[in-house]
DNA sequence: ACTGATTTTCCGCATAATGGAAAGCGAGGG
DNA sequence: CCCTCGCTTTCCATTATGCGGAAAATCAGT
């Protein structure tokens, strides 16, 4: 039914992934639970067409040529949440957002416009760091605390506002917050006066984008956050359906 | 020595990328060589790990997965540039940049500061249009001309200075000079007084990034461009090895 | 409803991938 | 300097695994 080989060049991808993007061949053997010859076999066939490198230390890192497919696909995405995006304006009345993660930092790949006068916009394209947004905290939070902590620390966690987290034990313990009610919350904490509420896009397994609505702190607050919350993740949950 | 259908799996997934990320089985058929029932085969495969995904009139496109993968192999192109960037910053003086095409954007991934007190920096995660920057203008070269035509008029190539090309048909003969010449120059068309040179950084087969130097107008203008580029040539040429 | 183009399924065959085990390599210690 | 230990690479007989031609199914257009 399925190629078997292909499916475990997939798990050696995945497993160098996991490990931060480089890995030894035994750390891989441990995560995929394959017979060495088999992954340095794999291995090979993904060296030679530039997917995987290999270092000067013999290890195993992810290659470039992944940077390519991951654009065209990001592009993809985009263009498939759109009507989702547009029916989360028409939910919340604010500006809906898509991001995914990209190295250590934000990306929103795709949005809608509130039809409101005042609003959030021109966001497309924009980078910015995880621990300042919503959309940000929710990505982070579906990482394991090691790999947070580890992000956070290369970020630096810059003070953006008055409200920014600017600690890992507290940002830590947001994350927890996240986990567990499953949205996060941005209170001005990368712009002053801007409020935003996000939540996880799940495709089967690990959590591919978040889902955000952003706009003025007042009208934001105004809303019933439980209440959108869940209005979001059922149309999160319907997006994830659709990407798998 | 290598695994076939692994080999034959990362076919389908570029012949997908080429024809924009999104295509039908007999289009990768005609792109690949391949026999129908092959591609589909392994298409079912990518397709039950999310690396593809199949729209409602039965095409292929690349899925949500490869976002993933492609955020990870990015940061690790960063680190293995900052050398080779290091060593650009004391062949010029200036600042030096890389650069990869990401959907329709061009992407700063790493960058290593010019020593000079007046100089370009924090860049990194910056995106831009391609049609104003050198580094663009070099991405966007290795194309074919319907494929830079189909991206200029999604971007739109909205006018950043005075010296912004915003004539699709003036920057396809740009992108015509740039291939023939082998570097592309951006003369203050993103930001008025900023000079920028960039070559491409070939991994064997396609262009994958673009290196820079950018700096003040007057300082960029001053030195020999095409000693400056057969010496930026050198350098992508060497860093290009080493991804492969 | 019919036709043509495209996608999906099927199945026997042979090849291509498997994996255990042995050889090679390199870093670190005695 | 040589030995050892952990990790990586190579080898090869075996058979499971993927192959691909061709038929069946599906869809779009007339």
């Amino acid at each position: 039914m399925s190629v078997q080989s292909v499916d475990r060049a997939l798990d050696v991808l995945e497993a160098l992934a996991d490990h931060g993007g480089e890995a030894g061949l035994s750390e891989i053997a441990a995560a995929t639970g394959l017979p060495y010859g088999t992954i340095h076999r794999l291995l090979r066939t993904l060296l030679t067409r530039g997917y995987v490198r290999q270092e000067s230390d013999r290890r195993y890192a992810l290659g470039g040529g992944l940077v390519r497919l991951g654009g065209v696909a990001e592009r993809m995405v985009a263009v498939w949440a759109q009507p989702y995006l547009t029916r989360l304006v028409e939910l919340s009345g604010e500006t809906a957002n898509l991001a995914v993660l990209e190295g250590d930092f934000v990306v929103y790949v795709a949005q809608v416009s509130s039809p409101r006068r005042l609003r959030m916009f021109a966001e497309v394209g924009r980078r910015v760091l995880p621990h300042s947004t919503a959309v940000g905290k929710v990505l982070v939070a579906d990482r394991s605390r090691a790999e947070a902590l580890a992000l956070l620390e290369r970020t630096g966690m810059p003070r953006k506002t008055a409200n920014t987290i600017t600690e890992p034990a507290a940002m830590l313990a947001e994350l927890d917050l996240v986990r567990t009610r499953g949205y996060a919350l941005d209170l001005g904490e990368e712009e002053l006066g801007v409020h935003c509420l996000a939540v996880p896009v799940h495709d089967g397994g690990r959590v591919v984008a978040a889902m955000s609505v952003s706009g003025p702190a007042e009208r934001i607050d105004a809303l019933d956050r439980d209440e959108l919350a869940e209005g979001m993740r059922q149309l999160a949950a319907a997006f994830g359906t659709e990407l798998r």
